[in-house]
DNA sequence: GGCACGTCTAGGGAGTAACT
DNA sequence: AGTTACTCCCTAGACGTGCC
């Protein structure tokens, strides 16, 4: 049984429910987490959705999400999609309700769920049906058919649990040194790595590019800009220049030019933004602990 | 799979402008 | 004056590729 986290929060514009749960022990490592949705505005609603290191798996049993990359081009995909490691932000859009589930898989855990080599995935977004056929489209009419949110997650941990049995074993030192790179918060020599596991760097950038999606050295970019968003989500008083050195940039220079690429803009616009996140900056939420949601199915938000 | 080498890019650093 | 946004240049290291 999952503990499950509520957010909700109701406006003029809108109201929004999100159910965040953490993967049972036996998916630890592999799922970092679940964030079930259900959004209703009065107006259609763009999101810009920003890189991360995690690999997004969306279920959607609601009307499809409108997925627009940088060049303006708009994908649907029935069932739902998943993003590989992106360098890029992308830009999600619906006509006003939403309605899904979301798991965000570790890039090791993707490549065993997945059991396609993980640069198939980086910077590309990929429809489920197009994966798994028939058998995604049977997991999202079964989520949809489900009683709540607890119900959802359990249909997930079974299938998920199923695709990695099946799915092809990491290699021992490629989890070795994403674990050193995650522990070094993105901080750390490439050549030494590669060295202290024994190997030649173009083996290990070739091992990456199979297990992760993207070569270590922008695997630890990703996950320093990463942790700068996850510092900016907790809130609190920011200063660049302390910001930058805290994170392991050279100076505030360095940070605005990682901010500029992955999100399109300074740091600042950021922050100004609301985060479309449960621990972003939407002001009124309300957050409780539940094992079901009041919220259940066959109701609407208002 | 390893070595060597060329190319590319991120890091390091300096500087300027705008704004408060 | 201090902070932030932004640009530029040089260098070291990361990465890609051909060859063995």
């Amino acid at each position: 049984m999952h503990s499950i986290r509520v957010v909700r929060h109701a406006s003029e514009r809108g109201g929004w429910e999100m159910a965040l749960a953490e993967p049972p022990a036996h998916l630890a490592g592999l799922v970092r987490d679940y964030c079930g949705y259900r959004e209703a505005t009065a107006a259609p609603l763009r999101r810009q959705e920003l890189p991360g290191v995690q690999v997004v798996l969306i279920l959607e049993f609601g009307p499809l999400l409108k997925h627009l990359d940088d060049a303006g081009r708009v994908t649907r995909h029935r069932s739902g999609f998943t993003a590989g490691l992106d360098e890029r932000w992308s830009t999600t859009e619906h006509d006003g309700v939403s309605h899904g589930l979301q798991v965000n898989l570790t890039p090791l855990g993707a490549r065993r769920v997945f059991g396609l080599p993980m640069h198939e995935l980086s910077n590309r977004v990929v429809g489920l049906e197009d994966l798994w056929g028939l058998e995604a489209r049977r997991l999202v009419e079964q989520l949809a058919e489900a009683p709540g949110w607890a119900a959802r997650f359990a249909h997930v941990d079974a299938f998920l649990t199923r695709r990695l049995e099946r799915g092809p074993e990491v290699e021992a030192g490629v989890r070795w040194a994403v674990e050193r790179i995650h522990h070094a918060g993105g901080n750390l020599d490439i050549a030494a790595l590669a060295r202290e596991l024994g190997r030649s760097h173009k083996h290990l950038i070739h091992q990456f590019h199979e297990h992760v999606g993207l070569p270590p050295r922008r695997l630890a970019r990703l996950l320093r800009f990463d942790r700068a968003v996850q510092r900016l989500k907790a809130g609190g008083p920011v200063r660049w220049a302390e910001l930058a050195v805290e994170l392991g940039y050279f100076d505030q220079a360095h940070l605005h030019r990682d901010f500029r690429q992955f999100t399109g803009g300074p740091p600042s616009a950021l922050l100004r933004r609301t985060l479309p996140d449960a621990g972003g900056f939407e002001s009124g939420a309300q957050v409780k602990s539940v094992q079901e949601p009041a919220w259940g199915d066959g109701q609407d938000a208002r």
